[in-house]
DNA sequence: TTGATACTTAGGCATATGCTTAACCAATCG
DNA sequence: CGATTGGTTAAGCATATGCCTAAGTATCAA
């Protein structure tokens, strides 16, 4: 799986910001522009622009500038990536709790059993 | 579903950061202290503390003093919010390709059909 | 009671973020 | 051409983050 922290680092940033997050929420229903996602922001259009840079900078929304509108679309993959860690971090657990669920049956048995969970 | 934004603020900002997920990642493993979750870390004990208040604060984990020592777990149900999220969007965007193929299909066999996107 | 261990608090500092206003280009439009 | 519209850049500023060192506090061990 490879270590990809420094894209995590930038996705879950990108993702803890209202004003980004409403980005993505409006563009998962459909492209937009610019000046579009902006307007329901209550922000200044430069501001805006700021969010814009940081979700493209994660992979998470991809432009393109047609004469002089620049049309803005999501980048689905880029959500797997966190998702993918999500989900790792529920495995590890879910095992572990599973392990310890053995362990208990385990000592109900009168057994002895190595259970030291460190 | 409710806005809960704030909460996805401190989630996902809790996430954004290695050595915060350094700590969830240790703890989907099992509970520890606080010097144990510190040492690998690249930095003072007290830093390391201070990352364990934002992960306290966004709901990640939870602590329990017993004597001097702090014991940290992970709470499996933070995670999940940060996951509906992701979910959520992953539909949204789903369905409107869904819609964008039905329109391509009904171009091909010559009809008309308002596909407009905005 | 003395000392070590395990945190905690406080203060300070460098850099990063989020935002604003004020220009500045570049395509349209009249 | 000259004015608009849509976007971009730049500069500046207030606050937030991330880290450190130094100085506590509260067990536990001898």
């Amino acid at each position: 799986m490879l270590n990809q922290s420094a894209g995590l680092d930038r996705l879950f940033h990108a993702l803890a910001d209202p004003a980004r997050r409403a980005i993505v929420e409006r563009l998962s229903r459909g492209p937009a522009a610019v000046s579009e996602l902006a307007r329901p922001l209550p922000m200044s259009l430069p501001a805006a622009m700021q969010h814009l840079e940081v979700l493209q900078a994660a992979g998470l929304v991809r432009t393109q500038k047609v004469g002089r509108v620049r049309t803005c679309a999501i980048e689905p993959k880029a959500l797997s990536l966190a998702e993918q860690w999500i989900n790792a971090r529920r495995v590890s657990w879910e095992r572990r709790l599973d392990r310890l669920g053995e362990y208990l049956k385990t000592m109900e048995s009168g057994g002895d059993g190595d259970g030291a969970d460190r």
